[in-house]
Formats: structure tokens, sequence, C-alpha cells
DNA sequence: CATGGGATTGACT
DNA sequence: GTCAATCCCATGC
């Protein structure tokens, strides 16, 4: 099931996660905004191969991957492509749904449209840590919807990188106010 | 073993 | 627009 989902085209996978719902806990939010990223281009953290930090890229797909990025924030991606394959997309942005207090609160924010518009923006909002690394998407703490809303999809170059910038794996739901950067 | 650069964010000029 | 915070880890001597 799992597979059928996330063990396929990463790209592919990108673009059908823009749609679906995230949960943790009572705190929920629709996809507005991933990034794939794959072992064959150097942007991707398997580019230079597996290491300690990387196992979990390489590993069974429906898999969440939470790194630490510049020290402080933690990313959340879903593990995709055959096991073997380093290959996740980056859940980048969030429409808050659920949860929105406590949302608020972890993020000392108040305006929904900054309460997940980034990665590291989302995983703080939601309580997600580097303990989630390794976790079934499907059955575990984090859950992404098998159900999906059809929204029409925007496609652009990935953001914040320096290698591999004119591929256009990024995805977001057109003319949300909820993703990270227009 | 030392160094430097991030799949970022928020504060500040 | 610029910049620091903060730490993991890849790279190079």
């Amino acid at each position: 099931m799992s597979d059928r989902l996330y063990g396929r085209d990463v790209v592919a996978v990108a673009r059908s996660l823009v749609g679906r719902v995230v949960r943790v806990g009572e705190c929920a939010g629709l996809i507005v905004e991933t990034e794939a990223y794959h072992e064959t281009e150097p942007a991707c953290h398997a580019w230079a191969g597996l290491t300690a930090r990387t196992r979990t890229l390489f590993g069974p797909p429906g898999r969440a991957y939470v790194y630490l990025s510049y020290g402080m924030h933690t990313m959340l991606n879903a593990v995709c492509e055959p096991e073997g394959v380093g290959a996740a997309v980056l859940i980048r942005a969030l429409e808050p749904l659920d949860g929105i207090e406590l949302m608020r609160e972890r993020r000392r924010c108040e305006r929904l449209e900054q309460l997940c518009s980034g990665p590291g923006k989302l995983t703080q909002a939601l309580g997600i840590a580097l303990a989630d690394d390794g976790a079934d998407l499907r059955d575990g703490r984090i859950t992404i919807s098998a159900r999906r809303r059809a929204l029409p999809l925007a496609v652009s170059r990935r953001i914040g990188i320096t290698r591999a910038v004119e591929l256009p794996w990024r995805f977001t739901a057109a003319g949300s106010r909820f993703v990270s950067r227009r």
C-alpha cells in the first residue's frame, strides 16, 4: 500500500502529495508545496552515498526522513522509490486545517498564512522532531492521507539550494496563500 | 583533526 | 536587501 504510493518515481510522488493531509495528533494541514530529491542529482543528501545521516533515505519507501537543517530546523520528507534508492519528497508548506491554536502556541505566531509556510515552520507547528526519523507514514505518529484533494498545480525550480537548481521539481498549489514563496 | 557549508528562519538596515 | 544562530557531517590536509 505505501509501496504503491511511495515506492515509485519521486517526482511523480511529489506531484501526488500536493492536496493530501498531514496529521500529527490533533494538528493537521493540507500539503500545498513539495519538492523532489533524487540520488542522481547533487542537491540530494543521497548524492554522497549511504552515510549515518542518510540511512533512512535509502530504506523502505513510505517512511519519514527527518533531519536537522542549519543546526536548528527539522525537515520532514517522505522516503520514495524502491528500497536501496536514495530519494525523498520534502514537505515545504501546509494550509493549516486542525489544531490551529496549538500550532499558534508552538510557533508563537498568530497569522494563519505564516504558521506552516516553510519546511522548518511546519515541523515546529506539528511538533515533529528528529526522533520521528524513520517512522512509518501510514500507521505511525505522523500520517499522510491516502485521499487527496484535486488542486491546480504549479511547477517551478527548487528553493534554497545551490546545485541542480535548474530542475523543475517544486510543486505548489497554484494561487495558494500558504506556500513559502511565490 | 580542522574547516566550511547547508533542502532555514527571523530580526534588523 | 543583509546577517547570525547552531550543529551535523562531508571534505581535505
